[in-house]
DNA sequence: GATGAATGAGCATTCATTCAT
DNA sequence: AATGAATGAATGCTCATTCAT
């Protein structure tokens, strides 16, 4: 069932019928209310488990040997899903998901495993010194939401996201460190 | 009355009970739908509207002086303006919103407009070259979105914008242009 | 449509749906809501109406020769009719029926009406004098709720009635009262 | 589990949820349809118990000395317990339950017991003789229900019961009776 | 016999849209 | 042309009842 919650939630967006998700679950729609005592905890959880798999995702890059690449790789995994996916969409820009409960504990989970590879990948000198966290989740969600515009379109996300990790990088001020000699 | 949509909008997003439109507007509900067949169409005079500022502004900063701080200037605008308003972020997150009819036609007008200052931009060395108007827009909007998060908290913006702006300049893959001694 | 809410709730008391009041009405369900923002405040709107007019009854008998009689007549008239209708029962035991808002000041009302006709028939000697108000609508109410056992027996409610009147005139301890000499 | 059914309607009347009780019995739903058909025919089953409580109590009291105090102490009793009691207000003043089936026996019997109460009590001189055991019933069901207001005001239920058993005693119309001289 | 997951009809409420005045 | 009352389909949620295990 949180299956068939997953896939309505990802093509349609909160704003799928619950009747919607109960017939493609292949149940009625009071058993979708025995495992979930709202919709919006059923959103939630389809969140949350999504939520789980970036952070499973950046916790394995953070052993990865380039530590840039690391964040980045991470950084185009995420974004690309993203456009695929209306669920996460609608939990960041739409102010109906309240954040408080299982969803804020995971959500410090990615923002801290976020913020390693962040970390990491500034030290190494991969990544400008000047921004936080705060600002690497806002523009990844912000691409993440962009993206939306033009589903599908694989190598047009590519050329965005480049274009934002070059911003990562640095941009002119960021040349004198990559410019060292 | 078409103000009071823009507000209503603005403020709530498409959301917004049509009734609440026609309160604000000082009108019956019936009035709005004699001069829009339906709540969409409505939504789409607004976004119409708007997108028609965003030309007329990139209009005048055709002319001037500095190429590449024309077009900064523009996205800083436009982002700066759009994060207060609900119904733009809207129409770029949901589907929900068909890009056909008069809207099409202004939005061809404001790709152009604004593949003018990138293309002015572009051959003044000051954005990189390996992009096209969509990638272009799409980040615009990506920089549009990300002042949604955190709203009230400009400098936040301000740090979020200047890594899309440089990263529009040119990362490392930019350096050559940037330094072509 | 207060007609109609007013003969199903009576007729069903608050357990009716809407949309059988509404069909009752020869109006949409909605057209309901128009007018009422919940099916509560409907029905509380009925309850008010209801009590109005027991607040006029009452005010009417003030002016009564009588005190003793107009008493009387005011509770059997009162007590009479809530056997027939089921709306005031279900206000009467339902907690769900707030007494807050327009309800409770026709309330005070009622309360302060049949006070009134309560302290003249005192005064006359017609009432025992060990009882206030408070008492008084709670025996109301009791027999009221008591005669929709037996729903249409009017010669029931009327023996009924006459022992509780019975009481109201004073007991075994009354004796003296009507026997001074 | 016809204890946890006593309770949980006790507590919270004819609407509590069957799953409550079920669980409150520490039983699945399923097996409380294994006793009772349906729900009303569970609640049936806690009321019969209750009333055979009554029939007891009644039975009891008919070999009591003073053939008055015996009556009154049963109605007392009685509306004491009652008041606290959700599911018998529920039963008296809902039309939604029927006194077919195995609870019209019990009823009789409560009535027939009464009504032994009653003729004694009558011939004793202590009770009006112009009322049956319908009335009584009647008067009983109203008193009961008095208790249900006011919840925890027990001098206002005894002065409300005092006037009702002086009614039963004999209002002036008894005075004769109670004055045979 | 017991369980409890599943069912699905029913209800209050919202809102885009229509139409008589 | 404007009004706003009326419509009715749609939606989230509850709960009595059933049935496979």
């Amino acid at each position: 069932m949180l299956k068939a919650a997953q896939d309505a939630f990802a093509a349609e967006g909160l704003a799928v019928p619950l009747d919607e998700i109960a017939r493609r679950a292949g149940v009625g729609a009071g058993t979708v209310y025995r495992h979930f005592p709202t919709k919006e905890a059923l959103f939630e959880a389809v969140i949350l488990s999504r939520v789980q798999e970036y952070v499973g995702a950046a916790r394995e890059l953070i052993t990865d040997q380039d530590p840039g690449e690391a964040l980045f790789t991470f950084i185009q995994r995420m974004i690309h899903e993203g456009g695929m996916k209306k669920d996460l969409a609608d939990a960041l820009t739409g102010a109906g998901v309240d954040v408080t409960g299982a969803l804020s504990g995971v959500t410090s989970e990615l923002n801290d495993s976020i913020e390693a590879l962040l970390t990491r990948a500034q030290a190494a000198g991969a990544v400008r010194g000047d921004i936080g966290i705060t600002e690497l989740m806002t523009i990844i969600a912000s691409a993440f939401l962009a993206n939306r515009a033009h589903v599908g379109d694989i190598e047009l996300h590519q050329r965005v996201v480049a274009v934002i990790l070059d911003g990562l990088r640095g941009g002119p001020a960021g040349i004198d460190k990559v410019l060292p000699g």
